[in-house]
DNA sequence: TTTAGCAGTCTACGAGGTAGAGTGCTAAAA
DNA sequence: TTTTAGCACTCTACCTCGTAGACTGCTAAA
C-alpha cells in the first residue's frame, strides 16, 4: 500500500467520513466546505483524481462525486483511525446493561448481540464459547418411553448436551440411575481421550447398554467438528436492513442468507483473542457481501474455550466506534468465560 | 358471513387461486380462460362486482382486475378448501427427514423449522415445548471462581436451565457437591409447590447457602411468565423476503421485526393442540403484518407441555398445503414430546 | 504548484404521448 | 329475469424529450 501525502490522507479521510454519513458520492466542494483544508476545490479535485488513480476512490459516473473503494476503507481503517478506546460513557452504559442481566450464559450472549446491534445500528452475531477439550461434569439418564432413554451430559463450564437413545431391552428408572452413577464415578472430570482410555481399561466390566452410552458420550464430546456445538445469537437484522445499500433486494437477500447460514461466522473468523478483525467488502472471498463489512473479535481463552462476537453492516460503517465497541464487548465476554470456567 | 351462490364461490375460489400464483390482479377474462365456468366474461364481471360489494374482493384501480380481501381469504380458508390430509408422498418426505436427524430436541426443532420453510417457501417458527409444572430431575453445583457458583438444573423431560450465583463465603467443590447431593435427595421429582412445601418443612436444617440455592431454584422453576423459558427456532426468512409483497422495504422491515421479537408468537398463538389456527392479514391486531398470514398449531400435551409450530408468509399463501403441512409437523412434534416426557 | 473559469457530462425529474388491459354500463338476446 | 355483446371510458406502464443542476476535467493564467 503506497504512502499518501498528508493532504491526500486528509482528503481520503474526509471523503470516507462524509460518505459514511450521507451514502452519497462526495463532491470536491463539500470537502472544501467541511473545512480543515485551505486549498481550492480545484486542488481537491486534482488530489481526488490522484487518489482515484491509486485505487482509493471511485466514481459512479463522470459528473458525480467520489466514493471510497474497499482499498480506501482498508487504508482508512489501518492507518487513519487511531486505535481509540471506547469512551468511558459508552463503556459505562454497556457495563450497566450487562450488570442488569440475570447470570445465565444464554442471556449474556443474547444481550451482547442486542448491545452491539443497538449501539452500532448493525446486525450483531455472537457465538457461545466452544470448549476445546470439554471435560465431563455429570451424566444423567432419564427413562421416558419404555424403550427410550434421554441422556443429558453436563460439561465443565456448564455446556449441556442432550441426546436420546433406544434400549435393546426395557430398563426402569432405578436401573438407569444406577448405570448413570457408575458412569459418573468412572468418567467425571475426563476429556474425550480420558473417557476412551478408561473405557478400554474396564471393557470387560461394562454391559452392552453402558457401552452404547459411552459411545454416544464420546460422539457428543469429541471430534465431530461439523455439528454446531456452539449456538449463534443474532440481533439487529432490522437495523441493518434499513440502510441504503439494502434497498436493493438482491443485496438484502444475500445479507439475510449469510446471517442465517450457521457456518458462515466460523468461515470468516480467524482472529485470535485480543485482536479485532475487520473484513471489508467481503474481502473478495464472500462476494455476496460485497457491500458489507464485518468487525469481529474472538473472546474467551485461546486453546481452551473461545467464542466470537461481531457486527455486520454496510461497508460505510463507523469503523472507529465499531472496533472499540466490539473489542469492549469481547473483553466483557472474556471475563464471563473466566467466571464460568475458572482461571 | 353471507352465504354465496355456488357460482360466486367458484369465482372467489378461482380469483384467489390465480392471485396466489401470480400476485397480479385477476381479470374476468383470465377467470373465463381458466375454464370451469360456462358463462361469458361479462357475467363474471357482474358477479365480481357483487363479490366486491360484499367485501370479498377489491380493486387497486378502476381498470384493474380483482384481488381478494382478507375477508375473501377467510371465506376461502373456512368454507372453500376442504380439510385435506397431507398427501402420502409429502408425509413420507417429511418423516424421512425427521428420521435422519440425531435424537436431540434442539435439532428436531430446528429441523421442523427447516422442513416447514422449504416445503412452504415461508418463514417458519418453532418454539420448544414449555412445561407447565416442571419437576426437578437433578441439580448440580459447580465451583468456578472462588466466590462464584454455576447452578445447573435439569427438569423432567430434559429441559436444562443454568444460573450463576455468588457465595457469601468461599466453598470448595467437595462442599458444593455435598450440598447438591443433599438437595437432590430432598427435592428431586418435586414441582414448584413441592419444593416450597419441603423447604418449609425443614427450614431449620438448611444453611444460608442452601436457602439461596433453593430460592434461585424456585425462581427458575416457577411463575416468572415473562422470562422466555422456551427457545424459538426460525428458518426461511430468505424464502419469504423473495416474495413480491416484500419488495416494499417498509413491509419487509415489519416482517423482520415481528420475527425477531421473542414474544410475538406467544401473543398470536391461541389455538389448542390438535387444531390449526389461521391468522389472515394480521387480523386487525398486528397491523404491521397487514400483508401477511400465519398458519399455526400447538403441539405436545395440553396442560402439561406444549410448544408452537407455524409459518408466516404473504396473505396470498397456499393455505391448503400450509394447513396440512403444519398440522402434520405438529403431530410429529407431539409424538416426540410423548417420547421425551413419557405418556 | 495552485487556482479561476469554463466546457462537457451525467442524472434526476417532470411533461407529454401512446398502447393495452380491464372494467362498467347499456341495450339487445335468451 | 338473467345473460351477453359491444363499446366508451379509465388507469397504468412505458417511452421519449427537454431541462435544471451538480460535478468533473482541462486549460491557461497566477
Amino acid at each position: 500500500m503506497e504512502s499518501l501525502t498528508l493532504r491526500q490522507q486528509s482528503i481520503l479521510s474526509l471523503v470516507i467520513q462524509q460518505y459514511i454519513g450521507s451514502a452519497m458520492p462526495v463532491s470536491s466542494k463539500s470537502i472544501l466546505e467541511a473545512g480543515g483544508l485551505i486549498v481550492s476545490s480545484a486542488t481537491i479535485r486534482n488530489e481526488m483524481a490522484v487518489l482515484e488513480d491509486l485505487g482509493y476512490l471511485t466514481h459512479p459516473h463522470t459528473s458525480a462525486g467520489r466514493m471510497p473503494t474497499d482499498k480506501g476503507y482498508r487504508y482508512f481503517v489501518e492507518r487513519l483511525i487511531g486505535d481509540v478506546e471506547l469512551p468511558l460513557n459508552d463503556r459505562n452504559t454497556i457495563r450497566h446493561q450487562f450488570h442488569q442481566a440475570k447470570l445465565e450464559m444464554a442471556q449474556w450472549m443474547q444481550l451482547a448481540a442486542a448491545v452491539l446491534a443497538r449501539s452500532l445500528r448493525s446486525a450483531a452475531l455472537v457465538t457461545s464459547p466452544r470448549v476445546e477439550q470439554p471435560k465431563l461434569r455429570h451424566i444423567e439418564l432419564i427413562s421416558t418411553q419404555s424403550q427410550l432413554v434421554l441422556m443429558i451430559v453436563v460439561f465443565q463450564g456448564g455446556t449441556v448436551r442432550q441426546q436420546m437413545l433406544t434400549l435393546r431391552e426395557p430398563m426402569d428408572q432405578a436401573a438407569l440411575s444406577q448405570v448413570a452413577n457408575r458412569l459418573n464415578a468412572v468418567f467425571v472430570a475426563q476429556d474425550v481421550s480420558g473417557v476412551r482410555a478408561r473405557a478400554n481399561e474396564r471393557l470387560v466390566n461394562l454391559s452392552d447398554f453402558e457401552l452404547d452410552v459411552i459411545r454416544l458420550l464420546q460422539d457428543t464430546m469429541g471430534g465431530d467438528e461439523r455439528t454446531p456445538t456452539s449456538e449463534i445469537f443474532r440481533d439487529g437484522l432490522t437495523e441493518v436492513l434499513q440502510e441504503r445499500e439494502f434497498e436493493n433486494q438482491v443485496e438484502a437477500n444475500a445479507l439475510v442468507r449469510a446471517l442465517e447460514q450457521p457456518d458462515f461466522l466460523n468461515d470468516v473468523m480467524h482472529s485470535r483473542v485480543g485482536t479485532v478483525q475487520v473484513v471489508i467488502g467481503g474481502e473478495g472471498r464472500w462476494q455476496e457481501l460485497s457491500s458489507c463489512s464485518m468487525v469481529l473479535a474472538r473472546y474467551g481463552h485461546e486453546g481452551f474455550a473461545t467464542g466470537t462476537v461481531g457486527v455486520l453492516g454496510p461497508t460505510r460503517m463507523q469503523y472507529g466506534r465499531a472496533i472499540s465497541t466490539v473489542r469492549y464487548v469481547a473483553d466483557l465476554m472474556s471475563d464471563l468465560v473466566t467466571d464460568l470456567y475458572g482461571d
